[in-house]
DNA sequence: CCGAAACTGAACTGATCAGTTTATAATCGG
DNA sequence: CCGATTATAAACTGATCAGTTCAGTTTCGG
């Protein structure tokens, strides 16, 4: 996760350079952005820029790392045990497709799909912030509420994946397609009552 | 859909062409793939090459098209209506899983998700011939199945699409961000028989 | 077998872009 | 307030690439 950001670092200008390439990079992707358009939007002359990282490749791997960091602290706060679980699976459903309709989570989603062959670490910086991340946390929760006799299931991992998976029907495709952009609140009900609903058939104690 | 292929076609090395610009345009994505490139691959003349298509976007732009009608060519075979829907459903699981797994299906994923907000219309394009085609197909069968009597489902574009995702549990990220690419047969028998469990347990009429 | 249409290869144009250099100015610690 | 570090603007290099041109060759219908 780490193993870059080894020749880098030193002034003050740094953070101004990085958040500048996050927000190009985003915009316009790799080959998409020009370093020219990086140090302008960074307010920043080309030669600082290339004072603080070594060339194109190790910047963009940089912004983002920096990124997916962000990305993994704003992730699910921890999923509230003590409320009924269909009340906790809302909260969680609700933040993920908060996450995934946002322009911000489709810009990282979309670059690092596009550019996870050139950037192999890249994949794997953002699986282990992103899909990983949020599993082991919802796999966390599903293992307690089990124990607690409010939910019946083996396999955890497998569940939880279930779970994110279904939060996404409908929805994730048009997004990331650019088919449709905005949904209604009655639209995103559709697929979170669905997904909650489909889940407690399978996994749920209490009939009824 | 259509719209392009205006100024486009002549003579007979036409296809060459196309199927040089699928080839590389997978391989390297829009901006990474030159167009001598494409030439070479193609086995034809840069001169030829502009004979048929007026510029790099609309090459690129037929060359994702025919791949979108290839796909959606390859798609289910009609799911078979005489079969238990468990079977149905574990067919067409293994169609969509293997699909989902190929390099193929990878590159054309990973090629649409990039672009498509440089080409808005291949994101259309895609989505049509690919999501949107799946669902209308397992739609269909859950209404036949539900007239049967084998299913419960009021929603059946919401059921479908909760499918497909389940289809898609672990797998497709680990996939698309490249931090697995093979799967043992058992790995992939995971995901189908839990996908079967959970829609069936919403969805099955028959208990036991 | 002839003439037109299709094709070739190679050279060329103009633009863009990563990365460097240089001469100069701002900033800051002591 | 001096000297060193850090930043700047702008010009430059070398490479790549889309798209054009052209003189010559192949292909094919009639």
């Amino acid at each position: 996760m780490a193993a870059f950001a080894e020749q880098i670092r030193k002034g003050r200008k740094f953070d101004q350079v990085l958040d500048g390439a996050r927000e190009v990079f985003m915009r316009d992707g790799y080959e998409g952005a020009s370093v020219d358009d990086i140090a302008r939007a960074a307010g920043v002359s080309k030669a600082t820029l290339y004072s603080y990282f070594p060339d194109k490749r190790l910047l963009f791997l940089e912004a983002a790392r920096s990124e997916c960091q962000r990305q993994a602290r704003r992730a699910l706060d921890q999923l509230d045990p003590a409320a009924p679980v269909e009340h906790a699976l809302r909260t969680a459903a609700e933040h993920m497709i908060g996450f995934l309709l946002s322009t911000f989570g489709q810009g990282v989603y979309r670059l690092c799909v596009a550019e996870s062959d050139r950037f192999p670490e890249l994949g794997q910086m953002f699986y282990a912030s992103g899909p990983a991340h949020v599993r082991e946390q919802i796999s966390a929760y599903l293992q307690y509420a089990t124990a607690r006799g409010d939910l019946a299931i083996t396999d955890f991992d497998l569940a939880a994946d279930q779970f994110t998976e279904l939060c996404r029907a409908d929805l994730f495709p048009k997004v990331i397609f650019g088919v449709q952009t905005r949904f209604s609140e009655s639209e995103i009900r559709r697929v979170i009552d669905g997904a909650i609903s489909t889940f407690m058939a399978r996994y749920g104690t209490h009939r009824g």
